[in-house]
DNA sequence: CGCTAATATATCGTGATACGACATATTGCA
DNA sequence: TGCAATATGTCGTATCACGATATATTAGCG
């Protein structure tokens, strides 16, 4: 059998793995977004009060930056979040173009809850990620005699 | 350093380490979505077929259990996949209620090549990964190593 | 067997979000 | 000074998921 899968090549075995991958990527996501939509927030505005709190100097750009999207878009997103109070813009008075970001007392609230819950739920998967992703790194997944049947 | 945090508290130090870990995340997600659409196809599109692969006993119901939303939207995500020529709709006979979904030619080989792309990636960032998880859950209680499976 | 509940899939209108194209204001620099 | 680069903002468009609703099929019960 072969223990290391050529660099080119793919059998059933590796799309599984990384079809599971996925699948346990989405299932914390979706925990997440579960529990922002539980304390009253959009999934995405949780994660933009998280990256605006978790990373210094936020301005509209830097949050860009950290959500993968286009400054443009922040700017709209920047838009519903002070819109549903949860951020408040700021003047840069050394360079006007600049835009700062501050979170709200209640968004500080339900950010506060959402990182306790999400530290619990992390805690709670390394567990199993690790194993997960030693099996993706390592190759030819082993133990392909499961008829792989459960689908709850 | 950041020392144990009770179980209740959150410093500077947890938002900025869930934020990272976020980020990360974030980070491969957009090397996913990056790929699909140089491979010419929608992330999502992406995600469902790799999810009928990598799974058996696909069809809408099961589909829309592993990507994590309602049946009906899985529906009308398969309309969309047919309508890009990536899935092809087959009868069950014994339940006629229910879909198969087979993978046309042309989704096949674009996600293999996505596939081996994933799979190069993650070898890449799995060395990443692994302290991040372990700095997540580090300050805290020591985690005992228990089986947790998982329960919703 | 006939009737009703449960299951599986599908359609339609709506809401959240990101994008490209474009616009505006400010800053930096030749 | 004048012009390019930077930072933010607006608008129309596209993807996608949802709730409400519909239809077909199967299961189960008296």
């Amino acid at each position: 059998m072969a223990r290391k899968s050529p660099e080119n090549t793919l059998g059933d075995a590796d799309y599984r793995a990384l079809a599971e991958f996925r699948h346990q990527l989405r299932q914390f996501l979706l925990f997440s977004e579960n529990a922002a939509r539980d304390a009253g927030l959009q999934p995405r505005h949780h994660q933009a009060l998280l990256a605006i709190k978790g990373f210094a100097d936020s301005t509209i750009g830097n949050l860009a930056t950290r959500l993968g999207i286009k400054p443009h878009s922040a700017a709209e997103l920047v838009n519903r979040l002070v819109a549903a109070k949860l951020v408040r813009r700021t003047a840069d008075r050394m360079d006007r173009r600049r835009v700062h970001l501050a979170l709200t007392a209640a968004a500080e609230k339900k950010l506060e809850a959402l990182t306790l819950a999400h530290r619990a739920e992390l805690r709670r998967l390394v567990t199993l990620w690790g194993p997960l992703l030693k099996g993706l790194a390592m190759d030819a997944v082993p133990a392909p005699d499961q008829p792989q049947a459960n689908v709850e």
